[in-house]
DNA sequence: CATCAAAAAATTTGATCATATTGTGGTGGC
DNA sequence: GCCACCACAATATGATCAAATTTTTTGATG
């Protein structure tokens, strides 16, 4: 099993990682729903891996908080309760206005460009009615947007929320449909490039606000 | 090794849980110091385990922030900037008042005379001069009370934060000494116990800020 | 005689370890 | 001073043991 390219094209990045991101990303998109089990020996084969890769993975998503360790061989996850969407709603509002404050402080033009351009592939996702799409790219924009704040910490914990209402998202798109969504990017943007960054945090706001009602609705209903 | 009870007396714990607990306590508790590395094979050794457990404990606490992945072979405490004391006093800012609303709502009586025990024990050990046991039952006293709110999602993210700057709280302690330690538990548990908890929560912030106000100077003394 | 329940066996999954493989950093030869 | 080689640490596999769940079998009762 010497030259098996197949995996590893480059070495570059160790096997666990390679399994953590796909994980993370089956997870994150609601590739694996809300309530559906994850197993060790399931993985393995799902994601060709062995068993360690797949297990360090799994544990790095439990302390996430991505997925739920409910006994000795039950992995799921999470479901959301009502109390824990309002604790999304509090975390949300609490943390990411503050990020696209210092976003904006930081933030060169070019950087906002960037940010256009991937807004105009969200909406073009929503006009095909590309689900996935319209997943990836909104992550990807609000990540973009909170990493020029160069604060590591408050991104990994706006990271973290997102890992944990991520999964909801998609049922809220079954539920909706992709053309009933609204965001407040342009609004956030055009604050951001005209620099007023108190402005841009309250379209941050308004936008938090709206998609985690959405999820709440679909919460309560269920 | 079928009667070997050295180890686990109950197995009810997996051996990984237990490392990942002995080594939070060590990052939590500034036994490993900002800036040391820490190594699999040097921790098979002090916590006498397998490599695959504390391979496990490692890469969550890697995933919780304890502990920094610099490149294939350097994981160490992560020694906190200016920019990141920063982060965290905003963070806990946001979200630790929020904990002592909801704690307020939902404590017994029973539950805020425990507090006033553990306390009581706080302030022996200050007076002892016994900074572990100080650092242990600081960290227990806010753990307890958060978790009274109820509000799992809001409390993983406190303790995510005490992951981080639990560490340089032995380095504050060391510089300024324990008698030299001020809190507002007093007045928080006094508030509570009223059942006024917007007071409560001033005063859990104000407990915030003189803390972190420690840390920052010792992190841009150094 | 059928049905339900309880117990036991078998299969599946998880935890841990021993070991091989790979990559990185240091050291000595040229 | 540069390159090859050596040593050590980390990654990853497969094997082995333990725990749990499911299925099958068996016994008791209506």
């Amino acid at each position: 099993m010497k030259d098996d390219v197949s995996k590893t094209p480059q070495s570059k990045v160790p096997a666990h990682e390679m399994v953590y991101r796909k994980l993370r990303d089956l997870v994150l998109f609601g590739e694996i729903a809300p309530g559906q089990a994850v197993t060790i020996q399931g993985l393995t084969d799902r994601l060709d891996a062995g068993m360690t890769p797949v297990r360090e993975a799994i544990r790095r998503l439990i302390a996430e908080g991505a997925l739920d360790f409910q006994g000795n061989r039950r992995v799921c996850v999470p479901r959301l309760s009502v109390q824990n969407v309002n604790e999304l709603i509090f975390a949300r509002q609490a943390i990411e206005p503050q990020l696209i404050l210092l976003a904006t402080q930081h933030a060169a033009a070019q950087d906002i460009d960037h940010l256009f351009q991937i807004d105009e592939r969200l909406d073009k996702a929503i006009k095909d009615g590309d689900v996935t799409a319209y997943l990836r790219r909104n992550y990807r924009f609000h990540k973009t947007l909170y990493e020029l704040a160069e604060a590591p910490i408050l991104v990994s914990i706006a990271d973290g929320l997102w890992l944990r209402f991520g999964p909801s998202l998609r049922v809220v798109c079954g539920r909706v449909g992709t053309s009933n969504l609204t965001d407040q990017h342009k609004e956030t943007l055009s604050a951001m490039r005209a620099g007023d960054a108190e402005k841009a945090a309250r379209a941050i706001r308004e936008d938090v606000i709206q998609g985690m009602e959405q999820v709440r609705q679909v919460i309560t209903q269920a």
